[in-house]
DNA sequence: TTTATGCTATTGTCTATGACATATGTGCTT
DNA sequence: AAGCACATATGTCATAGACAATAGCATAAA
């Protein structure tokens, strides 16, 4: 099967293993490929497209580009030049942003340090640290939140390894976790009670763990489910559960369709009552609002929603 | 598009909703359909597949059967009630076994009764109370892994729901990361130190937290990733951080060839002196013993291992 | 200038069938 | 039992065409 999907030294993808990593179909790689020219694989000795790794970081670029807005036919046949210099446009902004508006730059750059060190050990007592500092609240939104970002950023241009990733997110996991524990000693019937989850396709859960831990600092009741839930069974779960909030988290990389697909089939099966809020750094969101969503397009908003929630459940 | 998904009060998906639900590939469910004669979707106006909830439900009962070792050409074919024959035969045998050897029975009853009742902030503080008066080491060995067994059977025999399965892992694996925090709190430059992930396939992540908090509370020091870790990055991953073993843990529904070609591709891979432990529930740990490979068939054996590697390392 | 409306190009995903490498099982031989 | 050869089973890839949904744009109306 693909277990040999990254063993040539030489660094060559099969088509199913482009998918993974970039996120785009197969059946999309292939029409790109009819249609624009690229990608344009070579083919191995079985005459199945094998994409060499540059043409994999290319496309990674043009994803993040469409989930900014662009259209294929715009960029799919653009040099990587050009790709970058409109990449460049894009992330000088939000970057700066994410970097200018706090006063916790220091704590930040810190933490960077360590984790370009490989100080693991390091990194974890530094988070800690600064959860006691800071409190949960500024922790999560003003320095793990764009920790995290700028981690996904450097993965995406393959500044670090995948398994530096891994254990950064193990990391900012344990650290939450605790938080998380510390918080919810006790104190049952809060509300609202917030039922957390990811669709099957979503994998990340650094998102939901901190969402969840503003979510419980709030005082409100969660009810984490972990990732990778059906549809259906969010539906049974709510059921039995009765939430007042049905909460999502979406990573940068999913698929449009299946997002707006996916929350309009959850409206239709959860009860009005019931609101949905849809969170995370997935760009659909960020430009529709589809019908009967709450949309959480940055982590700062929890509180205000969870006030509002509150003032209209009397 | 699959806007119309459960668009009928009948509920009806189109073949991207079923991949979604199943995680049955759009390939695979149409070559079924070809061989097999099933599934056996109607068109909808567009002329394009549309799955039934009810051979929905019948396909995530395959998929079940599939990951426990069976074959496609056995089950597809067959009718529900086959089906779930198979099942019920498949998990009787292990059960009692994981019942009788034990002395915290009581326990274990009380936890999978509010399991049952679907009583999660009960058995969340159940646990911790566990935690605190049996200790970590004999929480883990006599309470969690036999209940992690019993959950994962009668989620083969669909006796639970999916998301009760969530919701009992995302409790199991707060009350461990919790257990683990105390645990370590201190004392850096123990020894030995121990890498822990999974294989790429492999998705489960409670096992791995069960290894490192026994290995934690052994005093060992813990570098853990996290699952789905390619090859390589393990690799990449032990030159940075110098693990005297890497751990490794794998469920029951792994590909044993995977298993064992991926455990000697490590073995390559790694340095003599660096001692691979290879633990979980996957049977061909079981059976054979690869060359170069500590199998701990186990978790409570766990510490008599780490006890043989102090006494070889002096 | 702004707001509707309709046309056109774009784009992702579906359909169909064939091919074939790899995994698995069977039976034969040692 | 254990090793080996052959046959079957199985998932995934390939090709090429079709079309619904979306977005962009131009034109008409307010």
């Amino acid at each position: 099967m693909d277990l040999s999907e990254g063993e040539s030294k030489n660094l060559h993808f099969s088509i199913a293993a482009v998918e993974r990593d970039t996120g785009i179909g197969k059946d999309t790689l292939r029409v790109w490929e009819r249609r624009y020219g690229f990608p344009q694989p070579g083919r191995d000795s079985f005459g199945e497209r094998s994409y060499p790794l540059a043409q994999v970081e290319k496309l990674r670029i043009i994803k993040r580009l469409l989930d900014a807005g662009h259209r294929p036919g715009q960029v799919v046949a653009l040099s990587v030049e050009q790709l970058q210099s409109i990449t460049e446009a894009l992330t000088a902004g939000p970057m700066a942003l994410a970097r200018g508006k706090d006063g916790v730059g220091q704590l930040l750059d810190e933490a960077m340090g360590l984790l370009r060190a490989q100080d693991i050990d390091g990194l974890r007592s530094h988070l800690h640290q600064t959860v006691a500092s800071l409190g949960v609240n500024r922790f999560v939104i003003e320095l793990l939140a764009p920790l995290t970002t700028m981690v996904g950023d450097a993965w995406m241009r393959a500044e670090i390894q995948v398994f530096e990733e891994h254990m950064f997110t193990e990391c900012a996991t344990g650290v939450l976790r605790q938080a998380i524990h510390q918080l919810s000693s006790h104190a049952l019937h809060r509300q609202p009670r917030v039922l957390l989850t990811t669709f099957p396709q979503e994998e990340h859960a650094v998102g939901l763990l901190m969402a969840e831990s503003l979510l419980t600092s709030q005082g409100c009741h969660c009810l984490p489910m972990g990732v990778k839930t059906p549809l259906s069974d969010i539906a049974k779960a709510a059921q039995v559960h009765q939430p007042d909030i049905v909460a999502l988290s979406f990573s940068v990389s999913q698929n449009p369709n299946h997002v707006l697909d996916g929350l309009a089939e959850l409206r239709r099966l959860l009860p009005a009552q019931v609101e949905i809020w849809a969170g995370g750094r997935a760009p659909v969101l960020q430009r529709r609002s589809p019908a009967g969503i709450t949309v959480i397009a940055d982590l700062a908003q929890i509180e205000a929603q969870v006030q509002r929630w509150r003032k209209r459940k009397p």
